[in-house]
Order: structure tokens, then C-alpha cells, then sequence
DNA sequence: ATCGGCTAACTGACCCGTGGGTCACTTACC
DNA sequence: GGTAAGTGACCCACGGGTCAGTTAGCCGAT
């Protein structure tokens, strides 16, 4: 593997890290947790396995770093935007806009923050069940005010609803993925263009 | 494993056939098609390995096997539902109260439809690649018939909004398995409420 | 100026658990 | 006694993880 040159190459340990880094959330958002192997990983990056391993640590360690760089960033950026929703329905396009923009440099990213086939305990699953709860709450204060202001109290339908919002924010990303000729203002006009239909 | 017992158990193969299906749609819903084993699929129902293997010939046969079991049910019901959808958007909860009535015998299932982890290449993926599109299509009649009655014309948008009709069932069934208490009848109500909430 | 050695970057080759798949064999029934 | 139902034990590829070793740069001592 690698280009087959014993010794180091005189890349610093941080640029390094970097460049391993970006790689790595690229295969495990194609893949998921389970699918990625550590040599493709290596591979894509031109090392060989045990830099990672003496780098990361663990997959998991690999995995947890790739996790924090893509949620923190994204979470950030989120939780800005919510501060701009106000009752109207429409202006949910401020967090839309901002997971668009987040994601445009490496938009496969979104598939790590649901990737199924994570552990369902340990480090990982706590790091990930908080981003995933951070990221309801945005969703949820949204669905509360929503019902509210058309009467309904129910907490089973406001979660239920947050659940399909978050359901409904996925399958745009999604369909993004799938339509890499598609700008990210362009997304952003095409959802508020729908947002308007479904309400008007 | 099984209980140690050598030799044949009496059970006739089509009975036996069919068990071993029902508990291999739930693994394979529950762990996706690479995180299933064969193993826990053979200990589940009871019975050894290489008998699975007798009857399905391999793992993809078996998987195979119960896609179409659960897609082909669940499709058939589907398009019936479909003829009874208007131009009404509240019209859209048939195909919904076809979905939850198919499922209730074995909630599951549908994870198998989306199953992330299947194959991309080879028999699975074409057979799973054909339902997708006959639920697809089934998703953007709809979509199409909504969008021209107001007035938008743009495929891309009507593909999106397929997307995101698809996202929405979504979100709500995993929605409901993850609340066990709900019935089936209960789900369809909720959908009723929150279908006319949000375009009410 | 240069030589020796310390350290950081980097590797091939290996270990081993897991899981798909196979084989030879055994038991019960018609 | 032939056939269908059923099994333990094995093989092997793959992937996470480890080890002992190699190379290049730097820095103090001669």
C-alpha cells in the first residue's frame, strides 16, 4: 500500500491528521460505521494503516474525530439559524440554508450524523445521541410552536411531527446528494419555492 | 447450537421454510443485510446453519427471499391504495392506512425496504432497485398531480417533493416503531391530524 | 563543517476474532 | 433401505489491531 517508500515522509503530524481526517468522514458517510475499513481509508490518504492507528487510535477514536468535526460545525452553524424562526412556517428556511451551506464543502458528511450502522452503546453512542438530542431540540421548539398556534396540545403529535421534520430536512439533503449539479442557493430556493406550495 | 439433537425433527420443509423467513425479515430489519448473521438467524428459529443454507441456497438468496416477501405484500396493498387517492392532499392518508396495515403483523419489515447496507450490485440490488421504483412511482403521481395544481411545472421540483412525500412516511413509521403502544388505527388518526394541521 | 544520535514520521508483516459457506455424517419416516 | 430433515466441525477471506523495524530531519558536541 502506500507508494511502497519506507520512512517518514516529511509531512507534519497535524496536516497529517487533517488530510486522514477528511478522508475518513468521506468514507464513513459512503459506507457508515460498520461498511468503512481502516486500509481504504489509508489507502484514499496514501499512508498505511498503522499511521492511522498511531494517529486515532482506534476506529472508534477515528470515527469519534470525524463525528466531532462534522456535528460541531453543523450544530453551530443550526443553532445560530434557529434564532432567526419565528411563528411562520417559512422561515424555516434559516436552518435549511444553514445545513446547506455547512454541508457544501463535503456534503456527504450529513450521512454520518444517521448512520445506522453505528455502535448502539459506548463512546460513540453517547456522542452521537448528543448531537442527535441537540439537534431534536431545535426541531422540537419549532413543532411546539407550530401546533400550538393551530390548537393542537398533544406531546405525541408535536414529537411525532418533530420526528417528520427532521424526516423531511433528511430526505432534501438526500435528494441533494443524489444531484451533485445542484448548488446549495439553489436548494435553498427550491425548498422555500416548496415550503410556499405545500402552505400556500 | 439449535438443541443438539442429530437428525431430522419431523418438520416439513415448507413449514420450516417460512419460519425461518419470518425470524430472518426481522433480523435483517432490525441489523440491516451486512450486520445480520446467519448464525443468530439459524439460532433464532431454532435450527442449525447449514440448513438454512440447504433451503436458500446463501445469504443473498435468503435476503432475497424475504424482500420479496415483504415488498411484494406491501406494494400490492399500496398500488390498491393508490387508485383511491384524489387531488386532495388529505386523500394521501390512504396509501398511509395501507402502509400501517400491512406492517402490523410485522413492524420491521419496512426497514428492509430502505436498507442501507444491501448490496449495490447483483440480483439484491436489482430486485430491491425495482421495488424502489415502483414506490417511487407510486409517490410521484401524487406529487406531480399536487404541484401542477398549484401551478409549478419545474420535474426537479416534482422529483424533490417525491423525495420528501417518501421521507415523511418515513419519519412516521420509525416514528412508530420506536412506540410499540401505538396502534396501527392510532397512527393512521394522528397522520389524519397532522396532515390537515399543516395544510389546514 | 560534520558527525553521531535522538525523535518523529512511516511501513510490511503478522495475529486473531468473526462470519459466510461447505462437507461428511446421523436420524427418522414411508 | 432410500430419502428428506438435520447437525458439528471445518475452511477461508476479510478487517481491526499490533510489532518490530526503517528513514529523514534536527541539534548538540567535536
Amino acid at each position: 500500500m502506500s507508494s511502497g517508500v519506507i520512512g517518514t515522509k516529511g509531512v507534519p503530524r497535524a496536516e497529517r491528521e487533517e488530510q486522514i481526517l477528511h478522508e475518513a468522514i468521506d468514507e464513513f458517510a459512503v459506507n457508515g460505521y460498520a461498511g468503512a475499513s481502516m486500509v481504504d481509508i489509508a489507502r484514499r490518504a496514501g499512508i498505511s494503516k498503522p499511521l492511522i492507528y498511531q494517529y486515532f487510535g482506534s476506529k472508534d477514536g477515528l470515527y469519534l474525530a470525524c463525528l466531532h468535526a462534522v456535528s460541531g460545525d453543523l450544530l453551530g452553524r443550526l443553532e445560530d439559524a434557529e434564532l432567526d424562526v419565528d411563528d411562520s412556517v417559512v422561515s424555516r428556511i434559516y436552518p435549511l440554508r444553514a445545513i446547506f451551506e455547512a454541508l457544501e464543502p463535503q456534503r456527504h458528511a450529513w450521512r454520518m450524523l444517521f448512520d445506522p450502522s453505528m455502535p448502539t452503546s459506548g463512546a460513540i453512542a453517547a456522542a452521537a445521541g448528543d448531537y442527535r438530542a441537540r439537534t431534536m431540540q431545535i426541531a422540537a421548539s419549532g413543532s411546539a410552536r407550530f401546533l400550538q398556534a393551530r390548537g393542537i396540545a398533544s406531546a405525541k403529535d408535536a414529537e411525532a411531527l418533530t420526528a417528520v421534520w427532521m424526516g423531511i430536512v433528511n430526505s432534501v439533503v438526500e435528494w441533494w446528494l443524489e444531484h451533485p449539479e445542484e448548488s446549495a442557493e439553489q436548494m435553498i430556493e427550491r425548498c422555500y419555492r416548496l415550503l410556499n406550495a405545500i402552505l400556500g
